[in-house]
DNA sequence: AAGTTCGTACAGTTTTTTCTGTACAAACCA
DNA sequence: TGGTTTGTACAGAAAAAACTGTACGAACTT
């Protein structure tokens, strides 16, 4: 069992210490992915995926978590909602691939692309509704004089919200065209140079 | 009970008016405040503080919400906690008062400070820690190569997230500094000016 | 066309989260 | 000091979410 040829201090073998590097890494993306929206179960899978060197199909998940079929199939999807993941191909291989996305950066930007686009919309939409019907109430000669005032401050509130939302989706785009880069630059491009 | 006493061609008064606005305005903050990691029932709870122009209380809160005390006091924790709440003074009042913050710019900014940095600095000492390991590992001659080779590759990728995470850090340094309004200024600063 | 294999919809179960009521400590009041 | 009032810890109940097994349609094989 323990047996270790080497003079070394430590009792693993280094493939196990190779798997504990991993596992760390894995359960810290697991205990962070909520940030995704996402389950410790999808984030513990992608980060199986991000250190095997090849595409994975649902089964190989299936074994390295021993979850359910079912189960990689629905967390997969979720992950592929948001880009994390992307399918590949295989000559000769039919069952469906799944690899992480590389790129990082990008994926970041996706997920926020992606989740605040979408609560910009939802939120804009209700904004516009009750900012057009207060706007017709707060003329209505037939409403008294608090009422009035109440309306009055709320439409202030909510063309506060208009600005603020307008705002966010000028993030968004920000971030979607990459200006973000300019503001803060990635340091090294993809290879590491020797010697600094 | 619909006696309307004004020629409109609603059968809504006034006041049901505006409180379908806000009501629509409160749902839709609901529906998306697990962006922000909470639950929909804090949401309603920050909704309906947003549209009170005076601090509420806990009392106030589950009178408003019809939920128990014991829920108010726990989520406008987990409020205050993301600095989108904030405690209030009021002469002669003995229970604690709590307010919506009013600058939703800062409190963007406070959320996404508060969630990526936590995140950043958990991932960056579980990548420190597998790093050395496997950098240690990597030199002991008493591996065979195949898995040296798996070290190597892992090595590398862990280089790649070691940088993702600095940048990731950077970018919360500038939404903390407030360098992100010059790449994406607010239009109108709090005021409205009229006529352009 | 019959037989496989694969992925996912769906219903039911397990697990987790949210919510409530009780209990109690701290602060205030008389 | 004894009596309130206020906020929260904690245990249990209710609600929501995650997970599994079965079933089935679609695509591929022969």
């Amino acid at each position: 069992m323990n047996a270790d040829a080497s003079g070394g201090k430590t009792l693993m073998n280094g493939n196990e210490k190779l798997e504990k590097a991993r596992e760390r890494i894995i359960e810290s993306i697991a205990q962070n992915i909520h940030l995704y929206g996402l389950t410790p179960s999808a984030g513990r899978q992608y980060g199986t995926m991000f250190f095997h060197n090849e595409p994975l199909t649902l089964d190989d998940m299936t074994e390295e978590l021993g979850m359910s079929k079912t189960s990689m199939s629905t967390s997969v999807r979720a992950l592929s909602d948001l880009k994390l993941v992307e399918r590949a191909w295989k000559r000769g291989v039919r069952k469906d691939l799944y690899q992480v996305k590389d790129d990082w950066y990008q994926s970041f930007l996706d997920l926020f692309s992606i989740k605040w686009r979408r609560s910009v919309s939802f939120h804009s939409a209700a904004i516009r509704r009750s900012l057009a019907e207060l706007e017709e109430l707060v003329i209505d000669p037939a409403i008294d004089d608090g009422l009035r005032e109440e309306v009055t401050i709320d439409i202030e509130k909510l063309l506060y919200l208009r600005d603020y939302y307008e705002w966010l989706d000028r993030l968004v785009d920000a971030f979607e065209d990459h200006d973000i880069f300019n503001l803060v630059p990635i340091k090294k491009p993809e290879k590491d140079t020797p010697n600094k």
